[in-house]
DNA sequence: TTTAGGG
DNA sequence: CCCTAAA
């Protein structure tokens, strides 16, 4: 379905490469997959292990309550297969994450937590090196060992995270229109594995043949590789399947900003393409987040367009993109017309609802076990009760181990269109959001919320065996604001307005987020043709855009996502956001997406192969799936490489592209504005030639 | 709608 | 990225 009309009449039209390219490809795109894949997972650990920070402090800076998290999946280059293998060995719970998760396509997820797990082990690891291959063996000692141990396991967060996502109909997420993006992702990245030396490549090409129809400058045309590749994407691709693929894909994205200022996405991606290494920085990553949602917030957006029909055109997201801009002082006028997504809006709310729904009933339970409690418990003032239970001498604990937290409500907005990746992405942020709003953690006991931060956990009760079944912990955003009523909304198909206040924000992503088939497409792609393109990137990355409307009500903690609080805040406020905020000023510039490196490839091979003046071929060669890179765009694009290239490197910022990819930008621009000089005079090469002569 | 350039 | 004149 993905095939695009266009690319295939290229295709045959350049036709040309051959399998025996492919091989070539891994080398540098290998590589730079197998890296952006961990950045990628980086990104997402970046929530969960703040998520998981937070529970750490809260349960208290033991080491041990950190220990299981290591333990449930800490193998830090652990390949997807591994982490199957390693979830299963977790038993009931685990089994339950994988059913909720993973059958939704998110072989994603897995990999993720583990690796959020990994970097956990890595961040806080520093206490024991414990083999991560006896993540089970580990496990179960810390469990029956470690006698004071509260212990969140990621893959319980993660079943908490994943049952958000899970709560989504699979509709939700559009597959089609990413089915292929990963694959061509993959495959633009395998294309642009083949560096040949430009000279070489050009040396293949008739001048005449030029204007015509610019041949390929490479002998082997990856288009004419397309079939190869989908069929090898393919096969990657499906590893959520089955351990087969799960080491060949990643798609990458990697996205980095250039400046320091507006960053779009939540979470970007730093290349990991270059030599830099990726850098998990949280903390930054946080602060950005924080920073578009305060972005977002200011913003007035009056109303955000919607979709008539579910498929978005490049021009119909692009008032999206707008929305989530201000910064910009210009003004730019309004565009007229906007669609609106009532469907999706729709389906929005009755998502929503039945997640606060599920999400009230919601609660973590708390295996209890032995182990002091942590800081939490601090409060409570557990310490000194001397309980019937394990109470030897002095220190009488009550040891918990809690498996997973509640988290708070998180309402999405994601168009039906947007990739799985989008949506894990948009959940990312929301968590992110929703952290960095702070958290608290929420007690209940025997259902019932303990509020009383000074009781002790004897007077809560909450020191016996019963602490097992009937402790729930839950993570809550810090209830700053009151979280207005909802209004339990009427008017689904527009919502329009949203205030802000509203218990439940919405998330809604521009478009999709993960720039780079993310391993989420993996599944749809398996099942859908491949196309040509270099999609890696296609789905925007922009989350939330529409954000918000009204700023001045929202709180800091409302945003881009507001958290509910079912428990503390306004405890029945769990309604369910009904409309949706939508801000969206069509004349909103649009948000400023970097190219990645793996953009940048394909940039460079479409370019080297149809010259530079035929940006819409070259965008729909390289980028068709990438609806937020319009030819001009790609244009543009390619002038700032051109001049990065031009430009020593000390001078250059943003993302670093790789010094090779520059020097093929000079050479293909030269290349071609000669054809284009020669073309000049009413006879190119002949004339030239003669002259010459 | 695309190109091509300036902003 | 945006905006536009030209094509």
């Amino acid at each position: 379905m993905v095939f695009q009309k266009r690319s295939s009449s290229e295709m045959e039209v350049c036709g040309g490469s051959h399998v025996a390219e492919m091989p070539r490809v891994p080398k540098s795109a290998r590589g730079k997959r197998s890296v952006r894949k961990k950045e990628s997972q980086t990104q997402m650990m970046c929530a969960f292990d703040l998520l998981a920070t937070v529970a750490g402090k809260l349960l208290d800076e033991g080491e041990g309550s950190l220990g299981n998290m290591s333990a449930v999946s800490p193998v830090p280059a652990a390949s997807t297969k591994d982490v199957h293998v390693k979830q299963e060995q977790f038993g009931e719970e685990v089994k339950h994450f994988r059913n909720d998760v993973m059958d939704q396509d998110s072989c994603n997820e897995s990999a993720l937590i583990s690796h959020i797990a990994s970097q956990q082990l890595v961040d806080h690891q520093s206490r024991k090196g414990e083999d991560l291959n006896e993540v089970p063996k580990a496990k179960s000692e810390a469990m029956d060992k470690e006698p004071s141990m509260i212990s969140c396991t990621k893959a319980d967060l993660g079943c908490n995270f994943g049952a958000i996502a899970d709560r989504w109909s699979p509709e939700s997420v559009e597959s089609g229109a990413f089915t292929a993006d990963a694959a061509a992702n993959v495959m633009a990245m395998t294309a642009a594995g083949f560096n040949k030396n430009v000279a070489d490549m050009y040396n293949l090409l008739d001048p005449m043949d030029v204007d015509v129809k610019p041949p390929p400058l490479v002998s082997s045309d990856s288009t004419g590789e397309m079939p190869l590749y989908g069929d090898k994407i393919r096969r990657s691709i499906s590893f959520p399947r089955g351990p087969k693929g799960g080491a060949e894909y990643a798609v990458d994205r990697e996205q980095h900003d250039d400046d320091d200022d507006d960053k779009s996405s939540g979470c970007t991606h730093s290349s990991t393409a270059t030599n830099r290494g990726f850098r998990p920085n949280c903390t930054a990553d946080h602060s950005r987040v924080k920073k578009l949602l305060a972005c977002k917030y200011r913003k007035v957006a009056p109303a955000r367009m919607h979709k008539g029909d579910l498929s978005y055109s490049d021009a119909d997201r692009k008032p999206s993109f707008r929305n989530k801009k201000m910064y910009y002082t210009r003004q730019r006028t309004q565009r007229s017309s906007f669609k609106r997504r009532k469907l999706l809006d729709r389906r929005s709310t009755l998502v929503s609802e039945e997640f606060a729904k599920s999400n009230a009933k919601r609660t973590n339970k708390v295996a209890a076990r032995e182990s002091h409690i942590a800081s939490l418990e601090a409060n409570k003032g557990i310490n000194s009760m001397p309980f019937h239970k394990s109470c030897e001498s002095n220190d009488c604990h009550v040891k918990l181990k809690i498996k997973s937290f509640k988290v708070p409500e998180l309402l999405i907005e994601i168009p039906e269109t947007a990739s799985v990746g989008s949506l894990k992405k948009t959940v990312l942020e929301a968590v992110n959001a929703m952290l960095g709003g702070g958290l608290r953690v929420g007690l209940l006991h025997h259902g019932k919320k303990i509020r009383d931060d000074n009781k002790t956990l004897m007077q809560a009760g909450i020191a016996h065996d019963d602490v097992l079944d009937n402790l729930d912990f839950s993570l809550e955003p810090n209830c700053a604001q009151h979280p207005p009523q909802l209004s339990a909304a009427e008017d689904i198909e527009f919502l329009e307005t949203i205030e802000t206040t509203e218990p439940l924000a919405r998330v809604t992503p521009a478009d999709s987020s993960s720039k780079h088939g993310e391993v989420d497409a993996s599944q749809e792609l398996a099942l859908t043709p491949v196309t040509a393109n270099y999609q890696g990137n296609d789905r925007d990355s922009v989350h939330s855009p529409g954000g918000i409307s009204s700023p001045e009500k929202a709180s800091a903690n409302s945003r881009a996502i507001v958290v509910v609080t079912p428990v503390d805040c306004n405890a029945g406020a769990i309604v369910p956001a009904n409309k949706a905020k939508r801000s969206s000023e069509q004349g909103q510039r649009r948000i400023r997406r970097p190219f990645s490196v793996a953009e940048v490839e394909a940039l460079v091979l479409a370019v080297e192969k149809l010259g530079t003046g035929r940006w819409r071929d070259v965008k729909l060669r390289a980028f068709d799936n990438a609806k937020h890179r319009t030819y001009v765009d790609l244009k543009d694009k390619w002038k700032t490489l051109v001049h990065t290239a031009s430009i020593s490197p000390q001078q250059r910022r943003g993302e670093p592209v790789p010094q090779d990819l520059l020097d093929r930008v000079l050479a293909a621009q030269s290349y071609w504005s000669q054809q284009q000089a020669k073309l000049q005079p009413k006879t190119p090469p002949l004339a030239e030639a003669r002259l010459l002569t």
